[in-house]
DNA sequence: TACGTTTTCGTAATCGTTTTCGTTATCTGC
DNA sequence: GCAGATAACGAAAACGATTACGAAAACGTA
């Protein structure tokens, strides 16, 4: 590897100008600049990312961090689709990307520890358990963050349009024609109160009256779980004619519970899920869902954390809002 | 952050004791290595991952390589359960991980000089098109890889046993009765070669002929593709009575060709496909497929990677073949 | 011409760690 | 008690880059 001491002596200058040629510093001529920089690109000169990592504390690489704890990580559609995006733009832009854990090996490290260790310029945290105080120690840190479906006080937050994203589903299901409509959640986190929230609203809008058993609690990602509250919602007297399930996944279990009771969707049951993966738009029939911009999240959430780490003297903190996208499958019947 | 300076003024010793301790050098006692060590743990020291490698080269840093010409990258459920595993052994060990890719930003770096840059101690070159001569640059540097699903000579591979898996799938359909049995493979690599061939030599070794037009060219992950040389293989005056995809995705694009025909699964047409990703359990009927195991060659990739890196001097390039299993579905009709 | 200003560049310290080599001090055997 | 070996530690030089500061040269002006 060619270091800056080698364009030195081929440009016969000190390395410092050549240092300061190359970050484009005042005090160097036109022209000893361009020829510095031109044999540098000649040479295959690239600065080395340790030496100026601990000189100047920049690493032009940012931490992203997938909850350890949660088996939902990367390889869940939607994170890693938000991971894959939030790489492409940290490279469009120069930037490295380091997971971010915590008990690296042996030593005992909280989020925060292991970002300085790393000297990450920035961290995108992904999916966390929010409440987690290492989680809550890195994001009231001096180092940069941006989180996703989460908003911390005077930090940038890139947040899926959830309440949109309910109230387009109920919508439509209401012009479908369905009023008994039940509603399976996942865990109370700040995501699920928001489409709960907006369930309700948008139902009371329109003026839907949402019984307290049609609200069945569930875990996300968990086909289990929502296959014990489908089996609860089928046992009430009045059962509903439309199921939200907390995500496509969940429905899985769902569907299960379903045919064991020998109804079909939506014949005898319609229902919708959420996140909008690959898996709903390929199962018969096609599911009826709200797609999350994981794309967008992933690159805004890239972009908006770069800014910051490059304008930190100007930067305000902001909420993206993301929207996403109605999917209509075909598993909401049409009611008279 | 507390530095090596700070826990040698607090034990009053030199900073080259401290470093000696904490590595465990010989020439240091045995009662000052422990007190250092424990003041080391007391007042919470990890050393400065930029100035070691620096110092060292040692970055304690495995690079993770998935190509990014191809779009089938770390979203696709097979290689993000890889990258989720190489992840979580490389953590367990230390290591922390960092993509490598071609052109930060405005740079120009290749594979080899990316790993470079960030001085990583190895590198997993998880997707990749092995004939790109940044990767086999990178791949014969002296830079430790190990590559999956791929072999350069001198190198640590991880296989999966596709010869095997091929074999698997074959004889089950074989069992159910099946003799006219046509494969459509994806682009022409290794993997697709040593599936091919097994697919060849098992069917030879039962006795079963293959016509040359029952083998169809197609690409990995693209229904579209998969979709067209199912509508060929329909047109043929014999037609066969099961089909192998490419993948399970693949097998999406036949399924709609299939149905187009008025061909249900399994009762017009047995199928099989391979990879054995979620989705593939959860259609209906469920498909038959050959689940590759992509957690264990994650573990296995960074477990020898890191034994490479930390025993350089009695190390030997392995081929370390993962099984996988059967995963029987239901559409595969039995036939009389 | 002399002096102040600006431009351009180099010297040297620094970031935190590792490592070579020397310096003590302690020990061993006779 | 003494030469030589050994054990334990410290001084200082790296690794490759950045940067405050000073120096020299070039320029302008009176």
């Amino acid at each position: 590897m060619i270091k800056i001491t080698d364009i030195a002596a081929a440009c016969g200058v000190s390395r410092a100008t050549v240092s300061k040629a190359l970050n484009g510093a005042p005090d160097v001529s036109a022209e000893t600049a361009k020829r510095i920089r031109e044999t540098a690109r000649k040479m295959g000169y690239h600065p080395n990312a340790a030496a100026r990592a601990l000189k100047v504390g920049r690493s032009y690489n940012i931490g992203v961090l997938f909850s350890d704890r949660t088996g939902g990580g990367i390889s869940h559609e939607y994170f890693s689709q938000i991971l894959e995006s939030v790489k492409a733009e940290a490279e469009r832009r120069g930037y490295d990307i380091t997971f971010i854990s915590q008990n690296l090996g042996a030593m005992h490290m909280d989020y925060y520890e292991h970002a300085k260790y790393r000297s990450c310029d920035g961290v995108v945290i992904a999916s966390a358990d929010f409440q987690d105080p290492a989680i809550i120690r890195l994001a009231t840190s001096e180092i940069p963050t941006v989180t996703l479906d989460y908003s911390f006080d005077s930090r940038t937050s890139i947040l899926s349009d959830n309440v949109r994203g309910m109230e387009a589903l109920v919508r439509f299901v209401y012009e479908k024609g369905h009023r008994r409509i039940a509603f399976i959640h996942g865990e109370m986190t700040t995501v699920t109160q928001k489409r709960l929230a907006s369930f309700k609203k948008t139902c009371a809008l329109l003026g839907i009256s949402v019984p307290a058993d049609y609200i069945r609690p569930a875990y996300y990602h968990d086909p289990r779980s929502s296959g014990l509250a489908t089996r609860e919602l089928l046992a009430l007297s009045e059962r509903p004619t439309c199921i939200f399930y907390p995500d496509d996944l969940s429905f899985l279990g769902g569907m299960t519970e379903l045919e064991k009771h020998g109804i079909s969707v939506p014949d005898g049951m319609s229902v919708v899920g959420y996140d909008g993966i690959l898996l709903s738009q390929v199962l018969r029939p096609r599911l009826t869902t709200y797609r999350q911009g994981a794309e967008a999240m992933g690159r805004e959430a890239s972009r908006s954390l770069i800014e910051e780490i490059e304008h930190r003297d100007t930067w305000l903190p902001q909420q993206i809002l993301v929207e996403g996208e109605l999917l209509e499958g075909s598993t909401v019947r049409e009611i008279d």
